[in-house]
RNA sequence: GUGAUUGUAGCUCAGCUGGUUAGAGCGCCGGUUUGUGGAUCCGGAGGUCGCCGGUUCGAACCCGGUCUUUCACCCCA
């Protein structure tokens, strides 16, 4: 006999967690859906061209592939295996797991974009697969949790997005965290700023390690990326920034004035803000941070990152606005913006806060408890009439002792016993006992169901 | 992908420089209690020491490999 396990970096949900993801989840989808987001799903598998080349080098590497049905070695000849891993893949594997949900949803608009009406709002929870080495907080299998409005460029999706992370943190009682807002066309300018144009993506690599490493490390990293010591020293200043929100547009206003890019940049930030002013909301809770980078990916408008500030864990959620995102499939010109929840980061912040609601477990509101078979018999009688009242109810499928019918209830959390026995069966009552205080009574059982609903 | 680290009962962990039959707490099962759970006390079950191989008279302990866990890097949610 063997010992059953799990593949490395995957894991089981038991039924408290998946009571308490649910829990996230409800308040997620509903949140989405109240801002008039329409819920998709696509294949857990995707051809591989659609997925290799989207994720860069690394990214492909991350790639799980699944191996062709049938005999998969029949293409392949000597030749091939002599060249290596990667000229053999192509021909052992045409499928792969899907690696996030954008890319898939870019091929999905691809495919539908004459059924579908623009601007399209849609969200998508569902798993996605890294080959990543696991970590605490990083799984090879997890949820991720995308909502994305393709073809406008309306900054109102913006507010909506910084309004949709509000309104799911309060339904979930989370007070204390910042949403992190930049935009990529600062960044750009910034770049230009300090006699480094084109050269932001390095720049922003570096200096979204910012909070980890230190300035010392960061000014380290970049002059071993061929920028110049003249261009640390303009860009020091921006390092300490801590104005206000009107404050760091002033000051990058001039900072920025030689840049075209970097002045669009400013603008738009100004023109989010005056919309949020506009749909009667604020500023709360959001933060500009001039050094938000979010690494290298396609953004290229705003960015966002939203960090709990009170929990040990990294963003919980981000996003930003990219243009052209369902080039690489042949459609130019659909352009969105999109964020995303980290489910699971969201469940470990809970967690660690002790945020999540005492009855995210459903379970039933009374267990019928017997002492022999004639209770048993009365028990099975009643069970479906509480039910039709509406109360979650179960009867003890075994004959057993009343510690052990109990001891069931108390450890399932059920709060309520009925007792089915001689005294009740004669009067055509039933006691019920509250496990918590252990104060008991009999009753008829239209009381009972009054009690319990 | 690089460098570390972890694995002993259902859970959390002891187990000396290699030496008889591998322990504890909690949990579990049964009894104390034949219409009343959580407490006390008593009893009981449960481990091929992650797996494979090697060294040795002898391995939970030493060595090699492999899987898994955790961590840093890379990258990322």
């Amino acid at each position: 006999m063997q010992k059953p396990s799990l593949p490395k970096g995957t894991r089981d949900f038991g039924p408290i967690q998946m009571a308490r993801r649910n829990y996230i989840l409800d308040q997620i989808r509903s949140t989405f859906q109240l801002f008039g987001y329409n819920q998709i799903e696509t294949p857990a598998m995707e051809n591989l061209s659609t997925l290799t080349g989207k994720y860069g080098d690394e990214g492909d590497q991350l790639l799980f592939k699944i191996l062709n049905s049938g005999d998969y070695l029949k293409n392949v000849n000597a030749a091939d295996l002599e060249k290596g891993a990667a000229a053999t893949l192509s021909k052992v594997s045409e499928k792969g797991l899907r690696y996030d949900l954008t890319v898939p949803f870019a091929r999905f608009v691809v495919m539908n974009r004459n059924d579908l009406t623009f601007p399209f709002k849609r969200f998508q929870i569902q798993p996605v697969w890294r080959a990543d080495r696991p970590q605490k907080g990083r799984y090879r299998e997890f949820y991720q949790c995308d909502a994305d409005v393709v073809g406008t460029d309306s900054l109102v999706c913006e507010a909506e997005i910084i309004l949709m992370i509000r309104e799911v943190f309060a339904k979930l009682k989370l007070t204390d965290y910042s949403i992190k807002l930049n935009n990529r066309k600062i960044l750009t300018g910034i770049s230009e700023a300090i006699d480094a144009a084109g050269k932001e993506g390095p720049l922003c690599v570096a200096i979204d390690k910012l909070d980890k490493i230190g300035w010392e490390k960061v000014q380290e990293e970049l002059l071993s990326r061929d920028f110049s010591s003249n261009s640390l020293e303009k860009l020091e200043p921006l390092i300490n920034l801590s104005e206000d929100f009107a404050g760091k547009i002033q000051f990058l206003k001039k900072f920025l004035s030689g840049s075209e890019v970097g002045l669009q940049g400013i603008a738009e930030l100004e023109e989010l803000a005056a919309t949020l002013i506009g749909m009667g909301e604020n500023l709360d809770f959001v933060d500009f941070d001039v050094m938000l980078a979010r690494g290298l990916s396609y953004y290229t408008g705003a960015i966002f990152e939203v960090k709990v500030n009170n929990a040990s864990i990294g963003s919980v959620s981000g996003g930003g606005r990219y243009d052209n995102l369902t080039g690489v499939f042949g459609l130019s010109g659909v352009s969105g913006v999109g964020f995303s929840f980290g489910v699971d980061r969201l469940y470990d912040v809970l967690e660690e806060l002790n945020l999540f609601p005492e009855e995210s477990l459903q379970t039933s509101k009374i267990l019928l408890c017997h002492f022999d078979e004639k209770g048993f018999a009365y028990g099975l009688s009643l069970v479906q009439r509480f039910r039709k009242a509406g109360i979650k109810a179960e009867l003890y499928p075994d004959l057993a002792k009343v510690k052990k019918q109990f001891e069931f209830a108390t450890k399932k959390g059920i709060p309520f016993v009925g007792i089915c026995g001689d005294n009740e069966i004669s009067e055509n009552l039933i006691s019920i006992k509250n496990l918590e205080t252990g104060n008991q009574e009999s009753m008829t059982l239209e009381t009972a169901f009054a009690k319990l609903s």
